[in-house]
DNA sequence: GCCAACTACCTTGCACTGCAAGGATGCATG
DNA sequence: CATGCATCCTTGCAGTGCAAGGTAGTTGGC
């Protein structure tokens, strides 16, 4: 066993939770991903990042992948979460949702 | 400079913020500041941690080292803030609050 | 036809972080 | 003095994030 405590690895993979949550909306292909995630600057990543991690997801079985041609450029491999992904992404938030709260208690800083 | 973009460091460094806000709050030793950080489950640091942290803080000037003695045990070493040390605390809160806005929109689950 | 530009895929190598494990030292009590 | 406790700290490993760079298919001007 890795890691069994889920909060540790979460301080470290806040960007592989992100990718899950856009992926839980829809299917993606990675290019689509790195846009979306550069929607909110404090979760930007580049290529180099969401390629290792993509393949890391893929590999544990978490998100499961599709060729399908593109309207114009090179075929496009998308990714769509299994159900082990959701359930992934249900532990993870709940673990993020307790780094937040605790975050917020430390900081004693209140925000809306 | 190693890193010019402060998000970056806090997505790993979260604990270093917990670390500065505790120490916002009081002056410490050590091991306080471990039971501090336990008293979350989601922040709870190991001495491993903890100890090579303060030295990088201590190098960097974030925070101010001085030696007291103890009713009973060896001497404590006491950490506390630097004027560059809340700087740093309040730009970290400030990068926190927007990874944490990202992640509640990204996640789409809403929680006061 | 053919070359440039664009889109999309992916890998390699480095620096930093978090952590488990283990040492060193001073004080108190049997 | 020997045991236990509180306190300090270091070493070595595994994993993450990222910049940089490399491959291949499609389109469009000439």
């Amino acid at each position: 066993m890795p890691t069994s405590d889920r909060a540790v690895q979460l301080r470290k993979g806040v960007i592989e939770l992100a990718i899950l949550a856009v992926l839980d909306r829809e299917e993606c292909y990675a290019i689509e991903i790195i846009d979306r995630l550069g929607a909110y600057p404090a979760l930007a990543a580049t290529p180099g990042t969401v390629y290792p991690l993509l393949a890391r997801l893929t590999k544990a079985d978490l998100v499961g992948t599709r060729w399908a041609e593109s309207p114009g450029g090179p075929p496009r491999k998308y990714y769509r979460l299994t159900a082990a992904g959701r359930t992934s992404l249900a532990d993870g938030a709940t673990a993020w949702g307790e780094l937040r709260g605790a975050m917020t208690e430390i900081l004693g800083t209140d925000a809306p």
